[in-house]
DNA sequence: CAGAATCCTCCCGGATACTG
DNA sequence: CAGTATCCGGGAGGATTCTG
């Protein structure tokens, strides 16, 4: 699982803010997605995910420790390198997260057109 | 459809909000199932929804209308009586509100022992 | 009955700066 | 590199009161 992360695996012009359906906290849907192909470390976590600022990346990734959705592994190095990775239980997301984008395949443009044209 | 909403349809000690999952805002996903089963009136909607306020819940509803998901439907009496009722599109959302469900059958608790379990 | 009008509070998430 | 420490603003949502 070598290959760095895709910068623009989460396009910023993407309507899913739209959808009525919320993975977890604001950002816990795409590090499930950014570490659905293997472990990867908190910088790493930041390409993609460019808006995150430090503190609440970490923030994110503690609440999801202790919900049992990833695991933190520290290695003792220097420089210092962190992984995190998803447990048996955060990789159940995943399957919820497919039928959330199929669903959203299928009805989202009819979101937003009922929105388009909706008389305020 | 005329039975009357079960008030306690929404336990309130019922562990949902442990879910890593949201359905539209804080009260969408209940209204949701409130109208499963046919049209409701406003007041009906309050019932098992016991602790929402009349304006959270009119505006939840907007929100709602405005997106396609729920039809609001005013008739010219008195009293007044206004129904809303699931669109297609809204009934679409209940496919995904029940792997939401299997998915925690399946895994909250281990979500809530992780908690449990888990050093601050 | 079905809301509208106000006011208010909490807290999520962002900005910025610093550190072992 | 992988975070922590402060400070802060906005917006969701609740409390209360009133109305066609």
């Amino acid at each position: 699982m070598a290959e760095p992360l895709d910068p623009d695996m989460f396009h910023p012009m993407c309507p899913s803010s739209a959808l009525p359906f919320q993975i977890g906290d604001k950002w816990t849907g795409m590090i499930v997605l950014c570490l659905a192909g293997g472990p990867r470390r908190f910088t790493e976590l930041r390409v993609p995910l460019r808006a995150i600022t430090p503190k609440v990346l970490s923030q994110t990734l503690r609440t999801m420790c202790r919900d049992g959705l990833v695991t933190r592994t520290a290695y003792d190095e220097n420089p210092p390198r962190v992984e995190y990775e998803l447990t048996e239980l955060g990789r159940s997301l995943l399957v919820l997260i497919d039928a959330v984008r199929e669903w959203s395949d299928q009805y989202l443009p009819a979101i937003l057109a009922a929105r388009e044209s909706h008389q305020v």
